[in-house]
DNA sequence: GCGATTTGACCCAC
DNA sequence: GTGGGTCAAATCGC
């Protein structure tokens, strides 16, 4: 079905895109001056934010499980690469709440290519890169720091449980609603078998997450 | 119309 | 040189 709906996007963007041309074009110039006017460009357009690349997590945490947006936070996806060797592409989350408080989690989600059977859930790699600095809509932090009280409290406010159904109290959570929807119902009746890869340095965020699925 | 997602390009670490 | 993380314009969907 998701396969259908992709087939049908495609389709229907293919010809709803009638200046594919244009915009490639337009792609094409605009490379095509920055590489000949590179230091020019640069002056004009904003510079490029410095992309810092591997090794740029101070912490991260990875899990498996059948349901990798059901984690009580709002994520807003930034990036989708195909991986090598990889059948399925990664995703890139950061937090939505990004922009507005400068909270600098991230997570990738990529989905397992041995998990495509019918025997199993399909499940996912999730990697959670920093932690939480936001406060969510109750103005309750959902961040770290204190680990303890603050795990009890996000999972009080946010009682999302993918078997249970019962999502975080924002009623704008869009984001990432429809595959998660979807993957939530493929996977709501199965056990969800999660292991944890890290050492389990649990600060709150983590452990949330952890506790949110059921470890 | 606005906000979210998609997707190709860019750029840097390895 | 390659792999992979991020950006940002274009597109989509409500």
């Amino acid at each position: 079905m998701a396969e259908l709906q992709r087939h049908h996007q495609s389709d229907d963007g293919a010809r709803a895109r009638p200046d594919d041309v244009l915009v490639d074009d337009k792609k094409r110039v605009k490379r095509s001056i920055s590489d000949d006017c590179i230091s020019k460009e640069e002056d004009v357009v904003k510079p490029r934010h410095k992309q810092l690349k591997r090794g740029r997590f101070d912490e991260s945490m990875s899990l498996e499980t059948p349901v990798p947006h059901y984690d009580g936070r709002q994520w807003r996806k930034y990036g989708q690469k195909h991986i090598n060797k990889s059948k399925h592409p990664r995703n890139y989350y950061r937090c939505a709440y990004r922009q507005e408080q400068g909270c600098k989690a991230t997570k990738t989600v990529q989905q397992q290519d041995d998990s495509t059977g019918t025997d199993h859930p399909v499940m996912f790699t999730v990697v959670y890169h920093d932690q939480h600095t936001c406060k969510d809509n109750n103005g309750i932090n959902l961040g770290i720091d204190d680990s303890e009280t603050n795990s009890q409290s996000s999972i009080s406010t946010i009682s999302t449980d993918p078997y249970g159904r019962e999502t975080p109290s924002l009623d704008g959570n869009k984001l990432l609603d429809k595959s998660a929807d979807l993957i939530t119902r493929n996977s709501m009746y199965e056990p969800a078998d999660m292991t944890v890869f890290e050492p389990l340095d649990l600060d709150s965020w983590a452990l949330d997450a952890f506790l949110r699925f059921g470890a």
